[in-house]
DNA sequence: CACTTAGGATTACAAATGTAATCGAAAGAT
DNA sequence: ATCTTTCGATTACATTTGTAATCCTAAGTG
């Protein structure tokens, strides 16, 4: 699939979120946050339509997008390219830069020790 | 400073790796691995020149490249606007994604566990 | 010295991207 | 039944990006 581009991503976040949503919603949603024209953001789905990132069903006049790829497909495939490109492949450096601006939460701490915890449970070694 | 493409950032990574390298080593180095014309790499250094991520000295006839941005620095800043637009700004998440799909070496796991050590004696509640 | 070559500088050109504006048809409003 | 508004579809247009080719000049070669 062709790729999606950080404006289009913008938009397939929304809909990732709530879905399906009708253009005006997600209009509704971006214009604010991010200041773009509506007219903007129809181009930015009719993109993420050509590039079957989403659908759309009828709605009488208007249409209900829906996303048809899986976010977390997405997010795996772009983490996993991102860290390859910009960190050989190796992600503990990535979080080392993370934790050296305190920017891991308790949360994140707390999720990490799990991974790790299950991830030793699981190669035993 | 301006964004700096995909392509570009194959070549910053080579002069990361080490530096300063005339352009034909860089050339030696990435027309291997990508499979790239001498132009197009030319062109990749004259256009991380303008954009000021390198910078060069004449040497005789020919130019030694050296990067002008730190590597860390640019690491950490992509990799927050990588988390913020993928994972709302929670890096947990893209860890999970590599465990759940075995993309975590031993290494990355004792990195992690000494990190969040670290990040519990600091914060020490 | 004439000729080829190796470097950087400039130019090329299609596709992708950001950011809309215009078009045409259908639905509401008066 | 017109007029206006609202949708999606189509078109627009400057930049950026990928991917080179061409140009110009200084250096080696014969």
């Amino acid at each position: 699939m062709k790729e999606i581009s950080n404006a289009e991503l913008s938009v397939l976040n929304i809909l990732w979120q709530n879905s399906p949503m009708s253009a005006s919603e997600v209009v509704a949603q971006l214009a604010q946050s991010n200041d773009w024209h509506e007219k903007t953001i129809k181009t930015l789905l009719n993109r993420l339509v050509k590039k079957q990132a989403i659908g759309f069903e009828k709605q009488g006049r208007s249409y209900l997008y829906r996303p048809l790829i899986d976010q977390s497909d997405y997010q795996l495939k772009e983490s996993e390219s991102f860290i390859e490109r910009l960190f050989s492949g190796r992600v503990a450096p990535l979080v080392a830069g993370f934790a050296r601006e305190n920017k891991l939460s308790a949360k994140d701490i707390e999720e990490l020790q799990q991974l790790i915890d299950t991830w030793q449970e699981e190669n035993h070694s």
